[in-house]
DNA sequence: TATTGTTATACTCTATAACTATA
DNA sequence: TATAGTTATAGAGTATAACAATA
């Protein structure tokens, strides 16, 4: 997928001088056309072992501790039956474990591998690299602008 | 400056106190994790009448004029009969229209509709709206910084 | 022959509905 | 009855392979 032409058209082309007093882009604008080129970059171009939805699971089960399915299929934001598909094949992929829960016997503990550990680690390893070729470009001054803004922009998508 | 610092699961958490002089995750891990969740939410929650997919190539058409569907699969990365397919589902809700090319009998071109023209505009309005929902809970100088870091991170990622 | 586009078919991820087991 | 999870089935979006039309 390619999010290449997501702006306003005013905001698009150098444009015919308005009445206002912006010359850049807005705000909105430039960055909602920057993340979401970013993000799409990083997903294709990081490629891995699993999918983006397998990933997503497998890491907030490396990061929270064992989860039930009901617990990920909240987070995620998906149904009960595709998180039963998503856990089924990280578990055939040997990434997470499936356990019966100790007190209560409708529910199934999800818990990570070794395995799944290392991919995690290495999925965002691979990541980063790949955005530290674009960072390399910016200039020292250029990379603090985007080092602070980084940091207010995770926090203002704290869930 | 934080930007060569390899990422690691502790930097992710408020982490164990490590040996280490930096306290702030690095700069690829912080910018990674605020793109992939801030997409995400962009995308789920400024939902559409058309999917993601075919969003992206209506917004090509619309941006860069008529194009064929072979310039919009090679655009977009997919193969020739997904797109094949996504324009049909385009052409059938009326955003694009298919007539034959005037001198290659062979193709095709994808024309945007006015309806979808105004569906781009009115997509682009409501992702900004979001958007601009978060921004409005920083600072002025925090928008400042991220609205400088747009523009960098803009051109960083651009084609 | 090479290129553009389509059709046929299959796989993945998502969903809803219906079912089982347990609380 | 209510909750957790699964199975059955279907829709969207992707792919490869094979085909038709045109250059």
């Amino acid at each position: 997928m390619s999010y290449a032409n997501e702006m306003t058209i005013a905001a698009e082309s150098p444009a015919p001088a308005q009445h206002r007093p912006e010359r850049r882009p807005d705000l909105a604008t430039n960055l909602r056309i920057a993340t979401l080129r970013l993000s799409r970059r990083l997903r294709n171009e990081s490629s891995s072992e699993v999918s983006e939805a397998q990933y997503s699971v497998l890491a907030a089960v490396v990061h929270n501790g064992p989860l039930t399915p009901k617990q990920l299929a909240d987070r995620e934001r998906v149904q009960p039956p595709s998180m039963t598909r998503t856990v089924a094949a990280l578990e055939d992929a040997g990434y997470v474990a499936r356990t019966p829960h100790p007190e209560d016997g409708r529910q199934v503990v999800v818990t990570a591998t070794d395995a799944g550990r290392d991919l995690v680690k290495e999925i965002k390893r691979r990541r980063n690299a790949w955005l530290n070729k674009g960072l390399a470009r910016l200039t020292p001054a250029e990379r603090e602008v985007v080092a602070e803004a980084a940091v207010i922009l995770r926090r203002m998508v704290e869930e």
